[in-house]
RNA sequence: CGGGAUGUAGCGCAGCUUGGUAGCGCGCCUGCUUUGGGAGCAGGAUGUCGCAGGUUCAAAUCCUGUCAUCCCGACCA
């Protein structure tokens, strides 16, 4: 391709509503322009990476025998009534855009594809004979993201590969899993990434065992704890350690002592001069169910930890049976405003104990009477601790479960790991902190969908089984835009050779010198025509505005027809070590080449 | 949805306090010179000042409403 006959813009200045440089630099170097919010229009340099990838994500899923289909992206609401999830996904916070059309049918424009490849496997799987089978589909997703942010990072609308897989069973469904784990691997290294796979939180789409696949940026949204040996890594959502070891309290018997000023637990560690670990700290969450059930938890946590709430999210899932619901819509620390809806009078906030009495919830239509009281695993071992007396400006030590307090029966896991801590796995491993750009999850989803859409099969025995299914996406587009976050420099970005647009332009610093041109002309040519992809900046600009743009647009070599031709020798340089040397005309091409070949091994 | 900010030429911005009919840089077009690190000179084109009301002789500027976008938070397969 001719730089003289591209849609090829670029911008001297960052783009004002971007923030992180990936976002900046795809804007400044044309391959992006956004439409509206979080909508992007992929423009020819763009595509032609969003292809390579998709070209590897191909290969490498083709390679473990898994189909490619295209699945549609405007998808009928029974459907997802079937299998219970329209409410969740298009309520409230929900994420589906939903629409009517004009016979007054509701549809939903497609954020993942669970519902129809279970209806189609419920039409089309019938036999034991037919399993295992994974079908996937490279294709737009709508999101209708609360707050769409850093470009293609998270938009509304976004390309992304799906797979859906089915198996007879768990262990043949582990199987498939572990084949996806290791095709997953395989793209992201193709692709040329420093990546890491995690433990994951399933979240709303539910399911056991998930892994992400994180591409480690500082702007990633993420964070993962990880051990140096590689035993242990999880996104913090997920993450579990050892704790550090409790120091021991000082105080010996019971008593209820004046503590003004001391609503922190900072405060109090220091007023009494004791160590947070002998203190339980009691933190009060409202949650609304998805039928409109409010319900107040208080959490009593060891004093130097942190409530994980998406770990916390998971628990309270567990009881919506308890409340006839299915899942839940929020879960905050209530704020003033949200206390004054339910609180029949002040809480004594800051100084609240495991105990604190039922009361204080005023008896109102749609609000559980009762605390949801829950202990946190590090806070029951504690003995002699100091606690809230559920009044300002006192606080109680010398307190002890099934003493003065009843042990909650609800004994959970929901702190936070942080890094420093010592791993599960080996605690002579500590754990490290890193950011990640989530790129890749895998799911064991289970027979959740099977069964609620009764997709079934017969197996040897000619009995009907739900089928066993998971789920693997990868984030197309996401993958782009990390990959620049990953890799760039204050000239530019460095695409890795796999997934760059154009692996090598050939720059004419003068375009009419006739010779040189001649030279440019001709080695773009047989680059071309030797299968290294070579764009020809032939544009009537001078030498400096050809050599930044096209470091900014990050291809991979440069082969510059200037100065050195004299010696029947043309420069080539590599945008990622910014190496340059002088090679003799007729070598250039079959040494690019082998540059190529090389560098995607 | 809560908090904060911004909408003026293709892009980045000034002008708004104190109303007087719109400007700078980059980019774009023409010509000449220059030609290996975002050139110089000369000339030129480009605006419903987000939108709708209102106040006023007069509104980019003041008032009211509304829409959009971005940032922080909440949310996020």
């Amino acid at each position: 391709m001719r730089l003289s006959k591209m849609l090829f813009v670029t911008l001297r200045e960052d783009p004002a509503d971007a923030e992180i440089p990936s976002h900046k630099l795809l804007v400044r170097a044309g391959y992006i322009r956004r439409i509206g919010s979080g909508i992007y229009a992929y423009l020819p340099l763009m595509w032609r990476v969003l292809q390579k990838v998709s070209q590897i994500v191909r290969e490498e899923m083709n390679k473990t025998g898994a189909q490619e289909c295209l699945l549609p992206q405007l998808q009928p609401a029974e459907l997802w009534q079937e299998s219970g999830r329209w409410d969740t996904y298009t309520k409230a916070e929900g994420i589906m855009f939903s629409l009517i059309d004009r016979q007054d049918r509701q549809s939903g424009l497609g954020p993942t594809h669970e519902e129809v490849i279970t209806a189609i496997a419920r039409d089309m799987i019938r036999s034991y004979r037919q399993l295992p089978i994974n079908l996937y589909q490279i294709q737009t997703k709508f999101r209708d993201e609360i707050r769409p942010r850093f470009g293609l990072m998270r938009g509304r609308e976004f390309i992304m590969k799906d797979a859906y897989s089915f198996d007879t069973d768990e262990a043949s469904l582990k199987e498939t899993f572990q084949d996806m784990a290791q095709a997953y691997h395989n793209i992201f290294t193709r692709c040329g990434l420093d990546f890491r796979p995690v433990d994951a939180d399933s979240g709303a789409i539910g399911g056991a065992g998930s892994q992400e696949f994180m591409i480690l940026a500082d702007a990633g949204e993420d964070e993962i704890l990880y051990t140096e040996n590689g035993d242990y890594a999880a996104n913090v959502e997920k993450a579990v350690s050892l704790t550090t070891d409790a120091v021991a309290s000082t105080f010996t018997s019971y008593e209820k002592l004046e503590t003004p000023n001391t609503d922190t637990i900072a405060k109090l560690s220091e007023t009494f001069k004791c160590s947070p670990t002998a203190i339980v700290k009691n933190v009060l969450y409202e949650t609304v169910y998805d039928n409109g059930i409010t319900v107040l938890i208080l959490v009593s946590i060891r004093g130097d930890q942190d409530v994980n709430e998406v770990k916390l999210y998971n628990e309270l899932v567990k009881l919506a049976p308890d409340y006839k619901a299915q899942t839940i819509i929020s879960l905050r620390v209530p704020d003033t405003s949200a206390q004054q809806k339910w609180c029949s009078k002040p809480l004594p906030l800051g100084y609240i104990a495991p105990d604190l009495a039922d009361d204080y919830i005023s008896i109102t239509d749609n609000v559980v009477a009762q605390f949801v009281r829950m202990v946190d695993k590090t806070a029951v071992e504690l003995t002699n601790f100091v606690t809230g007396a559920n009044e300002s400006g006192y606080h109680v030590v010398g307190a002890n479960w099934g003493d003065r307090f009843i042990l909650p029966k609800l004994v959970v896991d929901v702190r936070t790991a942080k890094a420093g801590e010592r791993s599960i796995n080996d605690p002579s491993q500590i754990l490290q902190s890193a950011r990640g750009i989530e790129a890749g999850h895998i799911f064991q989803l289970g027979t959740k969908y099977s069964q609620t859409m009764g997709a079934t099969y017969t197996n040897e025995q000619g009995k009907s089984e739900p089928l066993w299914m998971g789920c693997y996406g990868i984030g197309v587009s996401r993958i782009a835009q990390a990959a620049v976050e990953q890799s760039h420099d204050e000239n530019g970005i460095i695409w890795p050779v796999a997934i760059a647009p154009y692996h090598a332009i050939v720059v004419v610093p003068n375009i009419n010198d006739a010779e040189k041109m001649a030279v440019a002309e001709k080695i773009y040519q047989e680059l071309n025509e030797a299968g290294v992809e070579t764009l020809l900046d032939d544009r009537k600009e001078r030498a400096g505005a050809k050599f930044k743009d096209s470091e900014l647009v990050g291809i991979p070599y440069r082969i510059v027809t200037g100065r050195s031709l004299s010696e029947g020798k043309l420069e080539v340089v590599t945008r990622a070590t910014k190496e340059s040397q002088d090679i003799p005309v007729e070598e250039v091409v079959s040494t690019v080449k082998q540059w190529v070949i090389e560098s995607k091994k």
